[in-house]
DNA sequence: GGTCGTATAGTCGGTTCCGACTAATAGGGA
DNA sequence: TCCCTATTAGTCGGAACCGACTATACGACC
């Protein structure tokens, strides 16, 4: 199987909107910031346009109409393609059945937490631990007013699936911090 | 406070491994190959020599010496300066202490998992929950035998921070999976 | 009725990132 | 001795990505 032509998730994201009907790109990254979406993707103007344009290069949406109003420059209205429903599912499979290495940046800083030293790198780590509190509080919030308003829960589970993601880095950080203001994780000089 | 002049977290560990002792670019790639730091930070050669290049231009590194071995290419060697190892300690303590938004792949993937329908979705979890578990084994053992080699905790924490975060992962996908089954996360019908 | 903020819609040039490719040397075996 | 492979060391062109900037329309407010 030869590696997918794109690989950038907007283009997952995209493809996805369209999949419920044709829109021009603006429209896209309006809609998807109104579903909150744009903390599950960077959506970003010069990322969209060139994004857009490669989707339509290997033909998984194509251009359906362009409107013009007054006298502005038109504006493309894309839909998807047969190709691009497949590939779309295809792709969503193989992201959710295959963990891939991503290089997150707190992984590199811990990775290096040695040269902290203990004092500074218990005191960071707790405050961490405050900020994803306040992320989860967040998370929650929005999860009940979402469900509140008699949303289904299937469209906010990417949401649960940081929340639970969240708790345990947090819990990560919190026992971390203790054991090494208890001591029980010695620090070498070397650092 | 103006934002980082270098944000690719490969610069952090190329920096972290000049403050133990001088090397060539070459070296430091392979040095991070030993010590596991491959899966942490993406090492890929074009990368590597751009990232050098803009550590050198920004002066958190220079060079320090250019060895000739034979008659091929001279091979130059840099050290960190005193700019770069507070950089280094200031970009750490940062990183810690505050989340940063990142987009991995599969919280893309699973905000659109309506889109398998649930049969696919629900199998589609129990196979990446399969895969983490082989991850959480491989960090397990690499975790026992270094630490069997005398080595101190400190120097993997990384992993063990990963090993947890793909036990959380394996959690969420397990039960998701199984509230899919169980018919308790209902499925809406327009997907 | 001017102007100030906000929403709409997108452009463009530069940096960053990537990975296939090049090339020389060392070591080991037939 | 010759060849094959692995290791060392790095180059280069293109693709992806970013974000500051442009520009129009619309409503609100003084």
């Amino acid at each position: 199987m030869p590696p997918r032509k794109i690989r950038n998730t907007l283009a997952l994201a995209l493809l996805g909107l369209l999949l419920e009907r044709p829109m021009h790109p603006y429209e896209m990254a309006s809609t998807l910031r109104e579903r909150y979406k744009d903390t599950t993707f960077k959506i970003n103007p010069g990322s969209l346009y060139d994004t857009v344009e490669s989707l339509a290069k290997h033909r998984w949406i194509e251009p359906v109409e362009t409107v013009r109003e007054g006298n502005r420059p038109e504006r493309t209205v894309y839909a998807h393609t047969e190709l691009g429903r497949q590939e779309f599912v295809a792709w969503l499979d193989e992201l959710v059945r295959t963990p891939v290495a991503e290089y997150p940046k707190f992984v590199a800083a811990v990775s290096y937490l040695g040269a902290l030293g203990p004092e500074r790198a218990a005191d960071a780590l707790e405050e961490r631990a405050r900020h994803l509190a306040e992320r989860i509080e967040g998370a929650d919030t929005a999860l009940a007013d979402t469900v509140g308003k008699g949303a289904p829960r299937l469209f906010m589970i990417e949401v649960e699936f940081v929340r639970h993601a969240w708790q345990a880095e947090l819990d990560w950080a919190r026992r971390t911090a203790a054991e090494i203001r208890s001591g029980s994780l010695p620090w070498p000089d070397n650092f």
